[in-house]
DNA sequence: GTCTATATTTCGATAGAC
DNA sequence: GTCTATCGAAATATAGAC
């Protein structure tokens, strides 16, 4: 049963508040904005959670969520060399989740204080640590050399620019054509100056 | 006279309001904030700002004054062919720039929403139409290549990935060092699988 | 230009009936 | 699982003295 039996309360509560947080806002969107659109009460979404802030943490652990066996496979590398070395398929993979949950992405770079805030949560911090964690020291690595690092960052930077598109310039461009196009910039950021073969 | 005669509590408000915007995010930074922080009390700040939202947006018009000039002259080349061309240069002084005022891009990319909702002023309007219009046209340019659009939208991500630095990853590299990296890469996205000379 | 005091609104959250 | 009703806190903003 691949997406069957529940559409229930709960996640319909989630797909509004996706949209309601990534349109207006996180701190403008109030509980009855979200009430409202699901055709109910405020008090109504205080049985599915118990604050306002759970709402925002169960989209934003579904983020990390994301990236997370990718960098952990990273983490488990010996050495820097391995993980250089590892870098241009993971990013491959990276880019493909990206793509395909272009909504949560977007959530994250459109609420990044709301969500920094999230707090003490246990989830919350264990996942921290384990997904903000590894790619922080992946891009602090003084092992690698610091072209190298910055490199990364840039490509990071650059799928985020190629793919999210927050104002819609690229709606005439199909799904396929514009990831593999921001795949081919980010493989040109990975392969800095590579001489010919 | 450069920058001389007023370090003026205006100017101060908006120095605070940069800082306190940025950590905590435009929403949840009170008026009550900034006004303990500057040392008086809120109602103070009512005389130099009539709402808190104008506060956001004189900070806001100072970013869009630095993309300002490249755009408008983006805009005024004829032809899709020699704003491509113009591309490097341009985006060589929008590195400049955004490495000089790290902090007010900063306060954007953190917070978008509360920006895009600052409404119906005129000069934000204006400034709008003229700035986000330009680089919308830009990249949506009809007469460009796919490929090349893409690009530069990647471009621009990557100068974000690479000198925003939100986690304080590259805090052991030189900012000299960070730029011209980042310049690098930039320079390898625009130039996509050049042929050798 | 800055203060005290207060008006007004809105929001998150709770209590308890159904 | 959803409702009505309401509490209490906090925020923006205003009025008017100094």
């Amino acid at each position: 049963m691949p997406t069957p039996p529940k559409p229930s309360t709960r996640e319909r509560i989630l797909d509004i508040a996706l949209e309601l947080f990534s349109e207006q806002g996180y701190d403008k969107t109030s509980l009855r904005d979200i009430a409202e659109r699901l055709g109910t009460t405020k008090a109504a979404l205080y049985y599915h959670f118990a604050r306002k802030e759970d709402i925002l943490l169960e989209l934003h652990l579904r983020v990390h969520e994301l990236g997370r066996a990718g960098l952990a496979e990273l983490a488990a590398l010996p050495d820097a060399a391995a993980r250089a070395q590892a870098f241009p398929r993971l990013l491959d993979a990276f880019i493909a989740q990206f793509a395909e949950h272009r909504d949560l992405v977007l959530l994250h770079t459109r609420n990044p204080n709301a969500i920094r805030v999230l707090g003490e949560d246990e989830r919350h911090l264990a996942e921290n640590e384990n997904v903000l964690g590894a790619l922080h020291s992946l891009l602090a690595d003084p092992e690698l050399p610091v072209a190298q690092r910055v490199r990364l960052a840039c490509a990071i930077g650059a799928v985020g620019g190629g793919l999210l598109d927050s104002g819609g310039v690229f709606a005439d461009v199909p799904d396929d054509e514009l990831t593999a196009q921001v795949r081919a910039a980010v493989a040109d950021v990975l392969a800095p100056a590579r001489s010919r073969d």
